[in-house]
DNA sequence: GTCATTTGACCTTT
DNA sequence: AAAGGTCAAATGAC
């Protein structure tokens, strides 16, 4: 078991290097020619979240063994990354000394982490994830400005999906909120899961095994659309309110969505994927000063999201351990446990 | 009637 | 004890 996880460490490393190399070697023939700033700076990214993953196996050793599958992701493909992402190490840094003694820490879920800016019309759809959520409760945190709402799945009971996340108006940002995911859908609706429709009368096109008709499953759900259209409208008109001395400037905008995504058994979300797509939080708050999670680009498509749908994804968490019966269920999975609707495109990376 | 949200109470963890 | 997280009764929308 433990050579296992130093074998998957080193090849992890050895290919986080490599594909360093790689892309910088692509990055200097696109700085002799005219290649657009984007295609550059995507470049960037991508090379710091392989050293940045490179550096985290070698922060973590031998402590983390194997990682998990990234069951979690399935949310995250049509994120992008956010230059401006706040970088959430805290977490990350907690629960990574866990891995020590877990049998005497709190038994926490793993999580990650994604924060995404939307506009006003994606604000709406994109922090619709693809997946029915419902809401169990709200609590106002210490320190924070705004309360903590907590969703889990339609499906926890018709399915055994016991996913959750936690939502969270930004202090910093009245107009961003961040997510926290837990645990992976194991839902149906989650296998399926694709990127959000733009509508809910698009609802109808997907989930083609639930949605051949408009249920009242659908109607519920262009209500929740409904309810968060107007929570965010409420949040604005807060923000409007009280930040009008903010130099944001969202005229018809009311801005976005940070998301915090699940995490999985920690670095497990590098493992299972291509490591070009997964940027773990790293343990060092300055280390975040660079964008954290400058990997995730899905075929490309980065500016495509980018304009209007800015985000970043970040393990923040980690504190996962064996003897979580959630992990245990959900997570000690074979890969095949990754959405194989994941749209990602790994050869673009290694071409 | 069904399902979602709200919200105070309760539980868990630190 | 305090804070975060979850439960569940009350309530509302459809």
């Amino acid at each position: 078991m433990e050579d296992m996880g130093v074998n998957w460490e080193q090849k992890t490393l050895i290919s986080e290097l490599i594909q360093g190399m790689e892309l910088t070697k692509q990055l200097r023939v696109h700085l002799k020619l005219a290649s657009p700033f984007e295609t550059k700076d995507l470049l960037v990214q991508k090379i710091l979240s392989s050293y940045e993953k490179a550096l985290l196996i070698l922060r973590w050793g031998g402590s983390m063994g194997k990682p998990q599958t990234l069951a979690a992701t399935t949310s995250v493909p049509e994120f992008t990354l956010s230059i401006n992402g706040s970088p959430r190490s805290e977490d990350f840094d907690k629960d990574n000394q866990d891995y020590g003694d877990v049998s005497k820490k709190r038994k926490t879920v793993p999580r990650w982490t994604s924060q995404v800016r939307v506009s006003a019309e994606n604000a709406l759809e994109g922090h619709d994830d693809g997946y029915n959520w419902r809401k169990y409760g709200q609590k106002d945190i210490l320190g924070a400005k705004y309360p903590r709402s907590y969703y889990r799945c339609t499906y926890r009971n018709t399915q055994n999906c016991w996913a959750t996340k936690q939502v969270q108006r930004s202090d910093d940002n009245p107009t961003m909120f961040e997510i926290t995911y837990k645990v992976k859908h194991t839902c149906f609706q989650g296998s399926q899961s694709v990127p959000p429709p733009a509508s809910p009368e698009k609802q109808e096109q997907k989930n083609p095994d639930h949605g051949k008709h408009i249920s009242h499953q659908q109607q519920q759900r262009s209500q929740q659309l409904l309810n968060f259209h107007k929570e965010l409208r409420v949040n604005t008109e807060e923000f409007d309110n009280t930040q009008m001395q903010s130099p944001f400037s969202f005229p018809s905008t009311f801005g976005g969505i940070r998301s915090i995504s699940p995490a999985l058994d920690n670095s497990n979300l590098i493992g299972s994927f291509s490591p070009s797509y997964i940027s773990p939080a790293t343990p060092e708050p300055d280390y975040f000063s660079l964008p954290a999670c400058t990997m995730i680009n899905f075929n490309g498509n980065h500016n495509a999201y980018r304009s209007e749908y800015d985000s970043t994804e970040i393990i923040s968490s980690n504190s996962s351990s064996s003897n979580s019966p959630v992990l245990d269920s959900v997570f000690s999975l074979n890969p095949l446990e990754i959405d194989p609707n994941f749209p990602f495109d790994t050869s673009e990376f290694f071409s």
